[in-house]
DNA sequence: GTTGCTTTGTGTCATTTTAACACTTTCAAA
DNA sequence: TTTGAAAGTGTTAAAATGACACAAAGCAAC
């Protein structure tokens, strides 16, 4: 499905343009980043999966492939952050050998576009998948150094993701099914990096008909169980159609 | 001071990236956009200044330099808005002559990435420079075709002004030192596009301390002459740092 | 110099939104 | 049965919003 090959153009590596992803994942207590190890076992440092574009496909297309062939995540709605195009941006590396496996100049230039998207965290396990070895979950405080200039592209995805979230209600994706207003809270905190009254927000939150409750309760909880909740799907689609009301926090 | 050649890396253009300019300006009724026309002549579709990148430079430089190239706006601060990555966004085009210039394979991958920027102008009269063949100011609302995909990067451009101006004091980028409170009021009408109540709009501009009105007035109107007024440069800093108040309509 | 045209400039009120704040309930574990 | 931990709930004061109408000032035309 992935592979097709339009008309007859070859399918060649774009030399100049690469795709790099932020995934956030939520664990109910904060946000964590998906990263990729290329090196085996050296220590070089982490980075977020991308690599170069197919001369065929569209730039949102490769960044799909690309998330998928490194971390085997499917299906993910890709936000795009913007490019990033320092012509020093690469050769800052401190390892270049993937590199210069597909490219003959080992000082090409290679501008990266860059995208984000927000997954619930139960549905990628990288331990029990068969990337274990390369992708992971790291919480987002604990990344201080990464490839490239991936450091400034997440630092970019976070700002994107601050403003986002009072505009659009996406903070949704990184929650399962159910799931109870505390942890919608939480999630707010960690996105919006601040802390928030809990009545304020359960009430601005109930006002906007987004979630529905559940006649179920949560169970095995060493405290009172939480009511449970799902989003209203409908609602949902329709506070992304007429667009951005004040969604604001 | 723009030519300069870093290393010694040829100053080759890059094949696979270009960079195009949506530089708004207004002219206290409506919005206008700078468009060029690379045809002598021929009616081929207008289009955003834009052009291929020199393998050595900063896509931002490359932005700020294409810009001046083709239309002589110097000095401008260019906003990115995002890469544009479909691999036919260049074969649609009609005229491709100035394409095949620099490049070998006619059918070569292009991706573009998209800068905007608010100009006032009175700054830039096109009739008077030695680009008048070429670039010319044209009323947003009036621009119904243009060449490649800029018609999709130029919502893009819009949307993003409608956006931003709700969270950063952008919009007096567009306006003379002095200006009245009408004319700021009618360009957040042209911004976002819909009527505003004047006597809230002042209420709220008059609220953030952003503006300072200046002993003179109005002269030669026929009718009451309004107040001139400036911006609070400490101010206007201000916010632009502390980032991202809220300053929505 | 009076009339008409055009834009400026101003205040109130009802409604909604926001921020700050503390105690009781429920369950599991010890 | 006690303890710990999170859930759940309401009021009030302050601020922001949206709706709304008329007098003042200048120029131009007559």
């Amino acid at each position: 499905m992935k592979q097709e090959i339009k008309k007859n153009a070859p399918q060649e590596l774009n030399p100049n343009v690469s795709v790099d992803c932020v995934i956030f994942g939520f664990d109910f207590d904060k946000l964590n980043v998906l990263v990729i190890d290329r090196a085996d076992g050296t220590s070089v440092p982490l980075a977020l999966p991308g690599n170069l574009i197919y001369n065929h496909e569209h730039l949102d297309q490769a960044a799909i492939r690309v998330l998928e062939e490194l971390t085997g995540l499917r299906n993910i709605y890709l936000e795009q952050i913007g490019a990033f195009g320092d012509p020093q941006r690469i050769s800052k590396a401190s390892d270049q050998s993937w590199l210069q496996k597909v490219r003959d100049q080992p000082e090409a230039r290679v501008i990266t576009v860059a995208y984000f998207s927000l997954v619930k965290m139960e549905d990628y396990i990288p331990q029990a998948s068969s990337f274990a070895k390369s992708a992971a979950w790291v919480p987002l405080n604990d990344i201080h150094e990464l490839a490239f200039d991936h450091l400034e592209i997440l630092s970019a995805a976070k700002r994107q993701l601050k403003q986002m979230i009072n505009i659009r209600p996406i903070g949704f994706n990184l929650l399962p099914e159910k799931f109870t207003l505390g942890q919608l809270h939480k999630l707010y905190e960690a996105i919006l990096d601040k802390p928030m009254d809990k009545r304020n927000f359960r009430r601005k939150i109930q006002k906007l008909n987004l979630v529905k409750s559940l006649e179920e309760k949560q169970l095995g909880v060493p405290h009172k169980p939480s009511q449970l909740f799902m989003f209203d799907e409908k609602k949902y689609q329709n506070l992304m159609q007429t667009g951005i009301n004040n969604f604001g926090f």
